[in-house]
DNA sequence: GTTCTACCTTTGCCCAAGCAACTATACGCA
DNA sequence: TGCGTATAGTTGCTTGGGCAAAGGTAGAAC
């Protein structure tokens, strides 16, 4: 049979790649599980954090991580509960609600973030040379750009290409509304 | 506030190695959806179509994917229950079993694979020149490399640190490998 | 103002998968 | 031969997260 349909070289890079991922995930899965946090927890926060006025709406941080909204609004929870971060009514949209990252939250990243790093270090940027390095993260961030779902805030527009994300009819297409650029946010 | 810490280039590397990941798997997804496979079902069916005699103990197909030997109990439940693939019973060791691909597994499979594969270009391959492709495979062997094929199944709690306990090695896999050394067949 | 449409978040229901406990072997050793 | 330990696979229980539908709200059209 077509035993070299299972040989192709695309199919190995994309072995690699995954491969590469279950690897780092599971160190790093194990670190974070020793602090309590789950990885979706960890980028929750994360993304909290790097945001202006430790704050996202629900919807955005939706399309940041790889969580639908009911995810989100999950992940949420638990971590309200947690008091890692906490809900904030949004004033200009009665529909919307901020996550807001508490002190609570920032210290545990920065207690954590130290150690995530050196883990960062040593299993991945530490194992190549700096130019290659180099090379490797310019070709992620070509291949994110391409296949971006949406990942950063202030979303480019225009690229004319975007599939369906998530596990959902491979036909949807949900667009973040052009009311997304419209909301600025506004310090409290 | 350490906002630094926040914006170190070794969490930009990873962030960015995790969000291409996301991607690429949400267009996976999709496509196998439509075939009415999950990624983790498609990872099976290369798993042994892959494999000599086209089966696979379920003890090294969990330490090949990401799964649990639960998870590869359930999975391969319902693999066999659509026909895709079905359990033999291993003729040395009466503990063990084999998942063997059907014909109708390989005939899945050899119909989504040359969709797959143009996806695997659109999104992956094809979005770098080949020096650079190169450079990024050859990256990514080293990191698999060192980070270790197969991660094991745990996300166990706070184990610290647990290197490869040298016993199942998913490299040489050679065939009826059942029991490290080599071993008498006993029949009976 | 009223109504229609588009959105935001949450909830009900369900499935996938992990851990731990359990069963059945296998093999070493006295 | 029988016991002790290690391994293979399955199952009970629980949890995380997806989809679809349900409330609330925002704007636009009229």
């Amino acid at each position: 049979m077509s035993d070299d349909l299972f040989d192709d070289p695309r199919l190995t890079a994309a072995g690699l790649f995954f491969e590469v991922h279950t690897g780092l995930n599971a160190r790093f899965a194990a670190q974070l599980c020793g602090h309590g946090l789950s990885p979706v927890e960890f980028e929750v926060l994360m993304r909290l954090a790097r945001s202006p006025g430790h704050q996202l709406r629900m919807t955005d941080l939706a399309s940041q991580t790889s969580l639908s909204t009911s995810g989100v609004t999950r992940v949420v929870d638990r971590m309200e509960r947690d008091r890692y971060i906490m809900r904030r009514a949004c004033p200009s949209d009665r529909r919307s609600s901020y996550a807001v990252i508490t002190q609570s939250g920032l210290t545990k990243l920065e207690q954590l973030l130290p150690e995530h790093l050196a883990l960062i270090e040593q299993w991945f940027t530490g194992q190549l040379p700096a130019d290659q390095l180099d090379t490797v993260l310019d070709a992620l961030r070509t291949i994110r750009d391409a296949v971006h779902p949406g990942a950063t805030a202030g979303s480019s527009a225009g690229d004319g290409e975007r599939a369906a994300q998530g596990r959902s009819r491979p036909e949807e297409r949900g667009e973040p509304s052009s009311d997304a650029s419209e909301r600025v946010v506004v310090e409290v």
